[in-house]
DNA sequence: TTGTAGAGTTAACAGCGTTAAGTTCAGGAG
DNA sequence: CTCCTGAACTTAACGCTGTTAACTCTACAA
């Protein structure tokens, strides 16, 4: 036998094609300019081809997101092994600037554009579970913070503090990702921006009363 | 004669027209589902009619968008009369978030997406003017602040703190407008998270050593 | 040998922004 | 009054998009 397994192999063969010819699109020249017809032609099938391995465009781009993000979930779990949980946060979010700065348009499909009829079932990643959902990493390195008395009295809610930085951060990469080239604003180099949003939402810029 | 005039008067009524009809149609379903057919319907003239009127689709939307910013711009009117730079900063804030808040199309257009060939002549908001330009208005107040030494002496660069705040609520609103329906966070409220922000970024997080 | 299921194609639909060409008509010039 | 011009507006079309229905082909199982 062995037929079944070739053509499967056959199948996912076809599929990886696709989603390597769209990430090639994707990543040069976004959303926008991937369509259905030029990845059809790169991979020398019909467009409709891929609809036999896709339910839609927004299928196809979620999966090449998917793949691409495991990348940054592998760096996460380096990051978990770091002790302080203050030092853990800032090593979180000098990696995820810099993935969604290396990959502007994955980050843009990702967090800058809504997909409202996105389920949590549909998702290959599992929610709460810090190891695959990086807001709850984020979280949890807060929740540690907390109990071991590295923020102020004051600060007591960790889904307050995680959506802050979350904020914080993407912030600055919204911003950089469509107004970079922008006349209006002369714009501080980027590492320096992440980090001094890390000083700034650890440690405030207000001078301390005396 | 008075035909021209008139003429002059029917044209701009049109433009108007064309406007309105974009509005009803932006604000409730956003940038994609605004099409030059749809306004043409509602204002029961052909489509290629708002050609005559608006050089592009763009041009339409970012008319549409500067009529409504300037509402924004005399709100920040009278904020420019609050004394403290601080409490200028915080107001400017608020004011700029309900806004996002209020019209999140608008903002959508104006600050999550890219117009790359968009050059500073051919807005009417005029480059560095406080009055006019927000950017400027906010990098004024934190220059007065850092004058007037309400920040740590640490803090000396006026662009890099005005980019930190701007990020910080561009942060907040933008992932609120694409996700607040999403299932992987429960977000705090948004006034809350706000307040929260400048708060964290003014006084920071951390505790206090010593 | 025949039937079937799956892979893939062609042709088409409905929609989009935009443009070229044509129509209509008011108003000024001779 | 006639002619002309220029503006306002429409019709029809182009080339593009995502997507689907209907068809062909082919490898494999009974």
């Amino acid at each position: 036998m062995g037929s079944k397994e070739r053509r499967e192999r056959e199948r996912e063969e076809l599929r990886g094609k696709i989603l390597e010819a769209a990430r090639e699109l994707f990543a040069t020249e976004g959303y926008e300019a991937v369509t259905m017809r030029k990845i059809a032609q790169r991979i020398e099938y019909s467009p409709t081809a891929i609809y036999l391995h896709f339910k839609d465009k927004l299928a196809v781009m979620r999966a090449l997101c998917d793949t691409d993000f495991l990348a940054l979930a592998r760096q996460f779990h380096k990051i978990a092994a770091i002790a302080d949980p203050i030092e853990r946060i800032r090593a979180a979010g000098r990696a995820y600037a810099a993935f969604a700065f290396a990959h502007p348009n994955h980050y843009r499909l990702m967090f800058m554009t809504s997909h409202p009829h996105e389920t949590v079932e549909e998702s290959a990643i599992e929610q709460g579970n810090p190891d695959q959902d990086a807001y709850a990493f984020l979280r949890l390195a807060v929740e540690q913070a907390i109990a071991s008395g590295r923020f102020r009295p004051s600060v007591t809610d960790p889904d307050l503090i995680a959506q802050l930085f979350w904020s914080g951060l993407h912030g600055l990469i919204a911003l950089q990702c469509t107004h970079c080239d922008d006349p209006w604003v002369t714009w501080k180099p980027r590492e320096e921006l992440v980090e001094r949003m890390m000083d700034a939402l650890l440690t405030g810029l207000a001078a301390v009363k005396g």
